[in-house]
DNA sequence: GCTTAGACGTA
DNA sequence: CGTACGTCTAAGCG
């Protein structure tokens, strides 16, 4: 441990840093934008980054031995019984700052930093009381607060640290450096302000005193005591004001004098500084999405400590140097024991390729092997271990290394565990599984500390000539063993060992296969569509701008709202940070209103250049191979779904009739015979069904009747032939948007009607649906206890929020935790189909293949003669994906392109 | 060259 | 004041 945060070391003099917690955190708030401090979740975060940003540049510049925190503890305190107006006449604390001070502490916490506050005190005085106990002991005293009733407790030894900007800039507040700005000694300070007043805490002084008069009484008068007794002697206006408002200033001089007698349950000993809580730091700063700062503060860390006591230091890392022909005996030598993998190269699907390529053993052993002049001996002896299924390998974002070594035309099987995935099961809503996040995390090890030699320095000897890649490689692939251990205890801690093992793992070889195949398009088809989009931009664009009279950019919602709401005037629609939306729903409103034609032109222009855009996109990413291979991202969404990119394959366009155009597009390839679509019909309100186990609703699914048409009929009272097809579209939005904690509110906007009619509609159905609506309270209130929710294989999601003070991050928890069980449950079940698909389209040999997977829809490509047989085996897979108290009920198409195979 | 906001495509 | 995503452009930052 270091002497820095070791606290007392014998020789070194004590140095204590106390700082006034509510005082700093909110010069930090004010300091701050708030709007750029904000997590994703809504949270302001501003006062808490400009709070830790100063905790930690005192940390690093003051090197202080002992460190404590002092809040106050509630607007009440003596001051305020003393004298009511006391603090008084202040705006209400804003409401973004609330709830920022516990965040704070949680911090503190993660430092080790002591905090206290206590009922009817002030902060200041608990700072007094530390500050005089620790003088008196001869120790260095800091003091950052910005109350400059502070000052009076400055002396030779205790420095205030008092903001001058902000919170990065403090000046240093000495005995002299006092005396020089205010003219009189720390201790005549109170003395001063009793006479000047202080408006930030509504005291007032006496008028027409400031502080130069202030100064010279005192300085004539020696203090207070003198300047009162004195009072009748002194002249001019001034002098008649003192003697006017001498009680006020002896209330004043009562009031700003500080106790420094409390009896605190710390003594300045207990302060000592104490080594961090990596773990905690790590969660606390994830929450508050700061990453820099962490990374700041870790850095800050002395190298002994970096393990913290509780953790073992990693065996240490030896690159074998392994002579050419010698991997297959270092293999053997590993007696078949899980080895971590590491590959270098590119992962694109369908083009990848990989350079270098890491093995580590649990006993720290690596190998590095450069993938483009090995031997063939170790060439053969790798593609075998590679590729044998009961090699057991841990890897990290397996579905990548798979890709590049397919470039090398290595197969990759036998992949026990997969980190990312491991890691994205246990904390689903984190955005990414960086190997080097998880390492600290779940390690408390860095990866480039624990090199041979240590990689940190410049000096070293860089002997592959590679700066040091080689050793970072083997460290990752080495540091995967452990880790692998690590997140397997954690899987199994939250009941999801299964999931990746039965689950997740072998999907991600499905994926990657799927992807390597890609999607054969008709270019051409692709290139009229782009010429002939453009061509319509190009109109509407011009009839835009011949309403309006100029040429503005369209496609910028700035000069957008210049011209509708400056040039043209028209009603203000939603307001968005930016000023008024311009967006669709906006737009189409605001036609219905005006029937201004240039509204028309511009949404035509939205429509097509959106169109184009996805065109163009689509042209960039055509192969060589004249297919598209798109990501399916496993690890991103975090109910469990999947996500696509590179190109995004989950959003082509099929609600209009242009957008469908697109996916003529996508063509069955050379060799196969037809497209092939398989979907789940209402498969999340089946699964709604089967959760709630409401038993109109599953009756609905066992009728064989049209859902809505059957709904309709119940809520409204009639016959199902009798049901309107306005009837039924309005339980068909109601239907849907229950599974997303949809209000009355919400339901009314979207289907125009009247929030009580909206309301009445809600009531009817859940009258006739009362199941559903037990289930849904249910679930949050399951999901508040346990802190999450779980789909039907037990992907859990936490939702931490659930039992937020803050009104509105809790009632978006409580909608996640309405829908994550629902979209997460069916995720699983598609997941599950698409490995029973493939399990048999390999056992029967068919050389029909997955195409792509759009959350309820599975697109294959079928070869000659296996259409029958492959619809079968689709529609009993994705039918018997799951057993429901509802059938899972599967539609089939085929056709040559995606849209006629669609239904 | 980077990030953010607004917009909009899908389930 | 309905969930889950990805990607484009414009605009502002350095």
């Amino acid at each position: 441990m270091g002497d820095r945060l070791s606290g007392v070391n014998d020789n070194v003099r004590p140095r204590l840093l106390l700082i006034d917690g509510h005082s700093m955190a909110f010069r930090a708030f004010f300091a701050l934008p708030a709007d750029k401090f904000t997590t994703s979740g809504g949270q302001h975060t501003n006062a808490v980054h400009g709070f830790v940003s100063m905790l930690a540049n005192l940390i690093k510049n003051e090197q202080p031995t002992h460190v404590a925190v002092a809040f106050d503890a509630g607007s009440t305190t003596f001051r305020t019984e003393r004298f009511p107006e006391y603090k008084g006449g202040r705006d209400a604390t804003p409401e973004p700052f609330k709830g920022q001070v516990p965040l704070i502490r949680e911090v503190l916490d993660a430092l080790r930093i002591t905090h206290y506050e206590r009922e009817m005190i002030e902060a200041d005085d608990i700072l007094a009381t530390w500050s005089s106990e620790a003088g008196s002991r001869g120790w260095e005293v800091l003091v950052c607060s910005g109350d400059r009733d502070s000052l009076q407790f400055v002396t030779d030894t205790v420095t205030v640290l008092y903001p001058v900007k902000g919170v990065s800039e403090l000046a240093r507040m000495t005995p002299d450096a006092v005396e020089a700005k205010y003219g009189v000694r720390p201790e005549r300070y109170p003395d001063l302000a009793a006479l000047v007043g202080e408006s930030a805490d509504n005291i007032p002084g006496v008028p027409k005193v400031g502080p130069k008069t202030a100064a010279k009484w005192l300085t004539q008068y020696g203090d207070l005591e003198g300047v009162l007794a004195h009072a009748d002697e002194i002249t001019g206006v001034a002098g008649q004001n003192l003697r006017e408002h001498i009680d006020q200033v002896r209330l004043n001089r009562e009031l700003n004098h500080l106790l420094t007698d409390l009896d605190l349950p710390y003594a300045p000993e207990d302060l000592e500084a104490r080594p961090w809580d990596r773990e905690a730091m790590h969660t606390i700063f994830d929450a508050l999405q700061f990453r820099t700062l962490r990374d700041r503060l870790l850095a800050m860390m002395p190298a002994e400590e970096r393990g913290d006591d509780d953790v073992v230091a990693g065996p240490s890392l030896e690159l074998d140097a392994v002579a050419p022909g010698g991997l297959g005996a270092w293999l053997a030598a590993r007696g078949g024991k899980h080895l971590g993998l590491e590959v270098r190269g590119r992962a694109v699907p369908g083009s990848g390729d990989a350079d270098l390529l890491a093995l580590g053993d649990a006993d720290g052993h690596a190998v590095v092997v450069d993938l483009t002049e090995i031997e063939p001996a170790d060439d053969a002896a790798l593609g075998a271990w590679l590729a044998d299924e009961d090699a057991p390998k841990f890897v990290h974002g397996g579905k990548a290394r798979w890709h590049e070594l397919q470039g090398r035309g290595y197969a990759l099987r036998g992949v026990t565990l997969d980190t990312e995935l491991a890691a994205y099961l246990c904390h689903p809503d984190q955005r990414t599984f960086d190997l080097e996040d998880l390492t600290i995390r779940s390690l408390h090890r860095e990866i480039g500390a624990a090199s041979p030699g240590g990689t940190q320095g410049s000096l070293d000897l860089d002997l592959d000539g590679d700066g040091g890649e080689l050793t970072v490689l083997a460290e990752r692939a080495s540091i995967l063993v452990p880790l692998g251990e690590a997140l397997a205890d954690d899987l199994a801690d939250r009941s999801a060992t299964k999931l990746l093992e039965l689950l997740e793992l072998p999907l991600a070889d499905v994926l990657a296969r799927m992807e390597d195949t890609g999607i054969a398009v008709d270019v051409d088809l692709l290139r009229e569509l782009d010429a002939e989009f453009g061509e319509q931009a190009r109109h509407a664009a011009e009839e835009a701008y011949a309403v309006i009279g100029r040429e503005v950019n369209l496609g910028s919602p700035k000069q957008l709202q210049e011209v509708l709401f400056d040039q043209l005037d028209m009603p203000r629609t939603k307001k968005i940070k930016t000023g008024y939306t311009t967006d669709a729903a906006a737009l189409t409103e605001l036609f219905a209103k005006t029937q201004h034609p240039f509204l028309e032109h511009l949404l035509a222009h939205r429509d097509v250049t959106k169109l184009r855009q996805t065109v163009e996109t689509l042209l960039r990413y055509v192969g060589p191979d004249g297919r598209i291979h798109t990501t399916f991202q496993q690890t991103v969404a975090a109910t469990g779904r999947l996500s696509s990119a590179d190109p995004n394959l989950q959003n082509i366009p099929i609600r209009t009739a242009a957008g469908r155009r697109i996916r003529r597009a996508f063509v069955v390839g050379d060799g196969y015979e037809t497209l092939l679509t398989a979907d789940y019909s209402q498969i999340e309100m089946r699964i709604m069904a089967h959760l709630s186990g409401d038993e109109g609703l599953i009756e609905a699914f066992r009728s064989g009747e049209d859902l809505h048409n059957y709904v309709a009929s119940r809520v409204f009272g009639v016959a199902t032939t009798d049901v309107s097809p306005a009837q039924r579209s309005k339980i068909k939005a109601m239907s849907y948007g229950l599974a997303y904690g949809l209000s009355a509110f919400g339901l009314s906007k979207q289907l125009g009607i009247e929030v009580g009619e909206a309301q009445k509609l809600m009531d009817d159905y859940f009258t006739r649906f009362g199941g559903v609506r037990t289930y849904l309270h249910e679930v949050v209130e399951a999901a508040r206890a346990t802190g999450y929710t779980e789909t039907i294989l037990g992907r859990r999601r936490y939702l931490p929020d659930l039992t937020s003070d803050n009104r509105q991050r809790r009632e978006i928890a409580e909608r996640v935790a309405l829908n994550s069980p629902i979209q997460g449950s069916a995720a699983d079940i598609i997941k599950i189909a698409m490995l029973e698909v493939r399990k048999e389209l390999d056992a029967r040999g068919l050389r029909s293949r997955l195409l792509l997977q759009v959350h309820d829809e599975l697109v294959l490509e079928v070869a000659p003669g296996e259409f029958e047989e492959v619809e079968a085996l689709l529609r009993a897979a994705m039918g018997g994906a799951a057993k429901l108290s509802v059938p899972l009920d599967v539609s089939v198409g085929t056709g040559p392109n995606w849209h006629d195979a669609g239904h």
